[in-house]
DNA sequence: ATTAGGG
DNA sequence: CCCTAAT
C-alpha cells in the first residue's frame, strides 16, 4: 500500500437536521447557573439552527416584540430515562408545548410578509434570532427582552426555546459575528464526528438526545411553528420502533409498535409533514434502497457523496450507509402545531406533485394563507459541496473530524441563504414573491428551495446549483486553515500593571476571539488529516474561500475545551499574582490577575503554573510552544521556591502546634 | 466551590 | 486540559 496516498472525497452536501438535541447526560455540566444571556445564546444558536422549521404566516401578531424567560429552568431539565418512550407523546400535544414554553423563552412578533423579497426568508428568521440573542434580560423578575425589528418589520411570531438546552456559552460573545456561527454551532456540538466507526459521513450527535422539544417557533395566530427532533436511536430503531418517532402510518410497514404508538399523536396537521416525508424519501431513494423502511428515509441525512478514489471502498462505505446495526439513526419527530388542516391539505394535494428538483437544496412547504402571506416550512438547508483531502493512513475518525471541520467551515463561514425556484436559483432580491412566482400556486410549492452558500465577498449571486459531477479544485492544502495565529497581537495587554484587578481583561476578551478561529486539529499520530478545503462545486466558486476556522469550539456536551496557551502577557500576570499570593490560593489568583478571563480557570492557572515551573527547569531546547522570558521563568522558579518554602513551614508550624499546645507559633526554617 | 495531583 | 479525591 502506498502511504500517504491521498484521498478525495467529494461530497454533494448534507442535509442539516433541523433540531438536534443534547444529552441530558452532558447537559449536566452544561447547566451551571447560566445567566439569561446563555439561553439567549443557546435560544440562537437553536433558532438558527432550527431556521428551518420556521413557518412564516400572515401577520397579526403585534407589532413589539417581549421575549420572558423564566430562569429556573431545573425542572425542566430533570429528564428521565422513562420520557424516552412515553413523554413524546405528551409532548406531541400542542398544550403541553405551549406549558413548556411559558418556561422558556418567549418572543412575540410579526411574521414576515408576502412581499418580503425572496432573499428575505431566511435572513428574516436569523434577523429574529440575532435579535434573540442580543436580547438583555433585565436584572430582575421575569426577564422581560425587546427583540429589535429589522427594516422590513418581520419578526418572528413566537420563538420558544427549551431552557434546559443550551450550551455552555460562558465564552460567547454575542456580537455580528454570530450571525455565521449560527447554524455550525449546533453541528459541532451536536454532531461531532466520532471514531467508534458509524456512519462514515453521517453527520451526527454525539450524545443521545433528549426527548424534549428544543426549540420551537410558533405562534397561536399564524406563525405555524414545527418542532422537528432527532434523537440518537438504537441501532436496532428500525426493528424495534419503540421510539418516539413521528411517521405517517400509511406505507408503514414495519415499526408497527413504533408507528402505531405514534399514530395517536399525530396532530390532524400531519399532512403538511407528508410532503416532506415524501420528498426526502424520494431523494434518498435512490441511495439509501438498502434500507426497508421510511424511517430510515425519514431519518436518514443526505449522503450524496462521491467517492474520488479508488481507495476508498464503496461497498464498504455503502454497507455502512446502510447497516442498521451500526449506523447512529437518530430519531426524529416532527411537530406541526398550528397547523391548519386546510392548509394542509392542500400541500397534501401537492405533494403528489413533489420531485426532486436537482439544485434544490431545502425541502419546504409554502401554502397561501387566507391573505397574501406565505407559509414556510423549510425542512432543512443544503450545505454546500465541499472538498477534503486526507491521507490514506489517516484514521477513520481524523476523517470524519476532517470532514466535521469542513461542514463546520462553510456553516461556520458567513453564510447566506440561497432561494431555488423549480432547479433555479432566484437571484434577484429584490423581486416580490409574487413576482418570482413563488407564491403561486401549489404546483410549484416543491420547485421551492433555500440554500445555504457561503457568503462571499464578491459576488453576491449564484448560479445553478449541482451542476453534474463535483469539481475538484483548490485541493491544496489551504494555508490559512491553521497556522495563522491573530492572538500574538491579540494579547498584549497591559499586563504590567502592579495589580490591576483586571489585567488580563483584555487579553482574555480578544484572545476569546482568536481563539475560537484557529481550527484546533487533532493532534494524535500522522492521522491527522492534512489539506481540508472546502471547495466550491462548478457552480460555486466562492466556496474555497469560505474560512475553515470559523468553528467556534464552544460545542456543548462534553466537548473537550479548546487549546489556549498562555500567552506570554498571561504567563507575566499569573506569575505576578503568584508572587504575591502564593501557589495555593488559586482562586484568589484567579481573581486578581484572570478576573475577566473567562476562559481561565482557577484550575486553569493552577495547571500552568505547573507547568511553567516544568519548564523552567527543563532546557530551552525542550521547550515549546510560545517561548517565555527567561526572565519569567526565572521568577517562576524563585516564586515557586519562595512558596514552596512556605508551605513546608506551614506544615512544620503545624506540627509543631500539634505537639505543643501551649506553644504559641514558632518560626522554624525561616 | 476549591485545592492538589495524577493522567 | 481533563478527571478526581479530598476538603
Amino acid at each position: 500500500m502506498v502511504l500517504n496516498r491521498r484521498l478525495e472525497y467529494g461530497f454533494n452536501g448534507y442535509r442539516v437536521p433541523t433540531m438536534p438535541r443534547a444529552a441530558r447526560s452532558a447537559r449536566k455540566r452544561c447547566l451551571p447557573k447560566k445567566k439569561v444571556e446563555d439561553y439567549s445564546m443557546r435560544a440562537f444558536d437553536l433558532l438558527a439552527t432550527v431556521a428551518g422549521n420556521l413557518l412564516v404566516g400572515k401577520d397579526t401578531s403585534p407589532s413589539s416584540v417581549n421575549l420572558s424567560t423564566k430562569q429556573d429552568h431545573a425542572a425542566m431539565t430533570g429528564g428521565n430515562s422513562n420520557e424516552e418512550c412515553q413523554g413524546p407523546q405528551k409532548q406531541l400535544e400542542p398544550q403541553a408545548y405551549d406549558q413548556e414554553a411559558s418556561d422558556i423563552f418567549h418572543v412575540d412578533s410579526k411574521p414576515v410578509t408576502s412581499n418580503g423579497d425572496p432573499g428575505n426568508y431566511f435572513r428574516d428568521a436569523n434577523r429574529a434570532a440575532i435579535g434573540f440573542a442580543d436580547v438583555k434580560a433585565n436584572s430582575d423578575g421575569p426577564a422581560s427582552y425587546k427583540l429589535e425589528k429589522d427594516e422590513i418589520g418581520h419578526f418572528p411570531e413566537n420563538i420558544v426555546v427549551d431552557s434546559s438546552e443550551y450550551l455552555k456559552s460562558s465564552n460567547y460573545k454575542l456580537d455580528d459575528e454570530i450571525e455565521r456561527k449560527n447554524v455550525v454551532e449546533l453541528l459541532e456540538c451536536s454532531y461531532a464526528p466520532q471514531d467508534n466507526g458509524d456512519g462514515i459521513y453521517s453527520l451526527r450527535d454525539q450524545v443521545v438526545w433528549d426527548a424534549k422539544p428544543l426549540v420551537q417557533i410558533s405562534s397561536e395566530s399564524n406563525i405555524k411553528m414545527s418542532l422537528d427532533e432527532e434523537r440518537s436511536a438504537p441501532c436496532d430503531i428500525f426493528s424495534q420502533g419503540k421510539d418516539n418517532v413521528v411517521l405517517d402510518s400509511k406505507d408503514d410497514d414495519e415499526n408497527s409498535s413504533g408507528c402505531t404508538h405514534r399514530s395517536n399523536l399525530k396532530k390532524p396537521s400531519s399532512p403538511a409533514r407528508c410532503m416532506g416525508d415524501r420528498r426526502i424519501r424520494k431523494v434518498l431513494a435512490s441511495k439509501c434502497q438498502k434500507v426497508p423502511t421510511k424511517w430510515k428515509e425519514k431519518l436518514f441525512p443526505r449522503h450524496d457523496v462521491d467517492l474520488a478514489s479508488d481507495s476508498c471502498d464503496k461497498k464498504s462505505f455503502y454497507k455502512c450507509q446502510g447497516s442498521q446495526q451500526n449506523f447512529p439513526f437518530k430519531k426524529r419527530k416532527f411537530f406541526d402545531l398550528n397547523c391548519q388542516s386546510n392548509s394542509c391539505a392542500d400541500i397534501d394535494g401537492d405533494s403528489s406533485d413533489d420531485r426532486e428538483a436537482p439544485s434544490m437544496v431545502g425541502q419546504h412547504s409554502p401554502y397561501q394563507t387566507a391573505n397574501s402571506n406565505l407559509k414556510f416550512r423549510i425542512e432543512s438547508f443544503r450545505v454546500p459541496e465541499l472538498f477534503i483531502e486526507i491521507s490514506e493512513t489517516a484514521t477513520v475518525g481524523s476523517l470524519k473530524r476532517t470532514v466535521m471541520e469542513a461542514v463546520s467551515a462553510i456553516l461556520g463561514g458567513e453564510l447566506r441563504v440561497g432561494v431555488v425556484l423549480q432547479g433555479k436559483n432566484v437571484g434577484d432580491d429584490n423581486k416580490t414573491l409574487v413576482q418570482t412566482g413563488i407564491c403561486h400556486g401549489n404546483n410549484q410549492v416543491d420547485a421551492l428551495g433555500f440554500t445555504l452558500e457561503p457568503n462571499s465577498s464578491q459576488d453576491a449571486h449564484f448560479e445553478t446549483r449541482r451542476v453534474g459531477p463535483s469539481v475538484f479544485h483548490g485541493n491544496t492544502s489551504h494555508p490559512r486553515s491553521r497556522y495563522s495565529h491573530p492572538r500574538t497581537e491579540l494579547c498584549k495587554g497591559n499586563f504590567y500593571e502592579p495589580k490591576g484587578a483586571n489585567n488580563l481583561g483584555n487579553a482574555a476578551e480578544s484572545d476569546r476571539g482568536s481563539a475560537t478561529s484557529p481550527t484546533d486539529l487533532p493532534t494524535k499520530g500522522p492521522s491527522d488529516s492534512k489539506a481540508l478545503v472546502p471547495f466550491s462545486a462548478a457552480n460555486r466558486k466562492n466556496l474555497a474561500v469560505v474560512p475553515l476556522r470559523q468553528k467556534s469550539k464552544h460545542s456543548e456536551i462534553a466537548q473537550r475545551r479548546i487549546r489556549r496557551p498562555f500567552s506570554v502577557a498571561e504567563v507575566e500576570a499569573l506569575v505576578q499574582a503568584v508572587e504575591k499570593l502564593g501557589t495555593g490560593r488559586w482562586r484568589d489568583v484567579k481573581l486578581r490577575a484572570f478576573e475577566s478571563a473567562k476562559h481561565r480557570t482557577y484550575v486553569d492557572l493552577k495547571d500552568k503554573w505547573k507547568t511553567l515551573v516544568h519548564t523552567a527547569r527543563i532546557s530551552p531546547q525542550q521547550r515549546r510552544g510560545e517561548p517565555v522570558p527567561q526572565e519569567l521563568l526565572d521568577r517562576v522558579l524563585t516564586a515557586h521556591a519562595y512558596w514552596s518554602h512556605q508551605q513546608a513551614k506551614q506544615q512544620l508550624k503545624h506540627q509543631y502546634r500539634h505537639h505543643h499546645h501551649h506553644q504559641p507559633e514558632t518560626h522554624l526554617l525561616l
